[in-house]
DNA sequence: TAAAATACTTGCATTTTGCAACTATTTTGT
DNA sequence: ACAAAATAGTTGCAAAATGCAAGTATTTTA
C-alpha cells in the first residue's frame, strides 16, 4: 500500500467535502434571511441555550471583537439578547430571543433533514462504517494537533 | 438502529471536521504570506497549470467578479499572470509565475505533510475503511444534490 | 489594596464577497 | 451574412467579516 498516495487521496476527499459543505452553507444562509456569520452564531447560541461571548468566539474560532460585533447584529435585529452575568459581571450571557429561536429551529430542521437524506443515501451495510470512520478521522486529526 | 440519531451523529462529526479544517486553513494561510482567498486561488491554478477565470470561479464556488479581483491581486503581487486565449479571445488563461509556483509548492508540501500525518494516525487496519467511507459519503452527498 | 488578569467593546484598516452594469468577443438564428 | 443572443471577463458599488490594538469594567491575586 502506498501511504503517500493514500494520504493524498485523504486530502483530496476532504477537499471535496469542504467544497460541498461550503455550497451547502451558502444555500442554507440564503434561505434563512441571516448572514453567514449570524447563522453560525445562532446555531451555537441555540445549542448552548446561553453562552458567554468568550466561549462563543472560542467555539467558532473567531476573535472576540468579531464575535462581539456579530452578536451585536443579532441583538439589533431582535434575534438575541445580552445579559450581564450577576455572578461575574465581566461575563455577558448571550441567549436567543423567541424570534431568534424560530430561526434557529428553521436552520436545525433544514440541516437535520439534509443530513438525514445524505445518511439514507449511504448503503445500509456501510452506514455504520462511515460514521465510525468519521470518528476515527477526527481522532487522527486531534492526535496530530496535540503534538506539533 | 435509529436513523435520525445516526444522521445527527453524521452532522455532528462533519461539523467538527469543518471546524478542524477551518483552523487548519487559517494557520496555513498565515504561514505563506498570502491571504485566504489568494491561497485557494493559487492552489487551484497550480493544480490546473492553466485555467480560465470562469473555470476557476466555478471550482471555488465564487462569483466571477470576486474571482477576477482575487486574480488581479495575484497578478499585482507577481504570483500569477493573465493571457488572452488566442483561440477564443473572450477567455483569459491564468497561470502561476515562478514566484507563484514556489508559494504553490510550499502550500502543497505543507498540506501533504499534514494529511500524511493524519493518515498515519489512523490505525493500520482502519486506513482503507476511512478512505472508502469518505468516498461513500461524497457519493451520498452527490446523490442528494442531483434531485432536490 | 495596588497590580495583574480577564471579559468584553470600539476604532480602524483590510479582505472578501456578490449584484448590476459595462466591454469585448463569439455563436446562433433567420 | 449579419443582427441578436450568449459568453467571458472587468469594474463600480455596497455590505459583511475579520483581526489587531487600545480602550473600559470587573474580578483575582500577590
Amino acid at each position: 500500500m502506498n501511504y503517500t498516495n493514500d494520504a493524498n487521496q485523504l486530502r483530496e476527499f476532504i477537499r471535496l467535502l469542504e467544497r460541498k459543505f461550503g455550497i451547502l452553507e451558502k444555500s442554507e444562509v440564503s434561505c434563512c434571511g441571516v448572514t453567514f456569520s449570524q447563522c453560525h452564531a445562532i446555531v451555537e447560541i441555540g445549542r448552548a441555550k446561553n453562552i458567554s461571548l468568550n466561549e462563543l468566539a472560542e467555539t467558532l474560532g473567531l476573535d472576540n471583537s468579531t464575535m462581539s460585533r456579530t452578536v451585536n447584529n443579532l441583538v439589533t435585529n431582535g434575534m438575541a439578547e445580552r445579559e450581564i452575568d450577576p455572578a461575574d459581571r465581566r461575563y455577558v450571557t448571550i441567549k436567543l430571543t423567541e424570534s431568534g429561536h424560530k430561526i434557529f429551529e428553521g436552520i436545525e430542521t433544514a440541516m437535520n433533514l439534509y443530513f438525514k437524506r445524505v445518511y439514507n443515501n449511504i448503503p445500509d451495510d456501510k452506514k455504520e462504517q462511515v460514521i465510525e470512520s468519521l470518528y476515527i478521522l477526527l481522532e487522527a486529526i486531534g492526535r496530530n494537533e496535540c503534538c506539533k
